[in-house]
DNA sequence: GCGCTGACTGTCA
DNA sequence: ATGACAGCCAGCG
């Protein structure tokens, strides 16, 4: 399985209504220190079936979003209860 | 195979 | 507390 696809299994069991730091999910995904690569990952081979809307920056900041933007993702937290 | 880029993080000033 | 710098990893040209 490649450092991809084990981020995105990573992402895909965060439950809703929560979230996880891109530090968090790059420790799951078994390299602590490749949160550089998950942003990575998730910015250019965004996974429809991976909610990455609930991947956030350690700081409690959205950081980005490939479909609107910080607005749109802190949307979905919202309506997800998440925030 | 090399080099650049990026939705990041941590530390220093 | 805010801003800037450096370091790290995987993917893509």
């Amino acid at each position: 399985m490649s450092f991809g696809e084990a981020v995105k299994a990573v992402v895909r069991t965060i439950p809703k209504g929560k979230v996880m730091t891109y530090k968090e999910v790059a420790t799951a995904a078994g390299k602590p220190a490749a949160f550089r690569a998950v942003a990575n990952i998730m910015a250019k081979n965004y996974d429809d079936t991976v909610p990455c809307h609930r991947v956030i920056r350690s700081d409690g900041t959205l950081g980005g979003y490939n479909r609107g933007g910080e607005a749109g993702k802190r949307a979905i937290l919202e309506a997800e209860k998440a925030i």
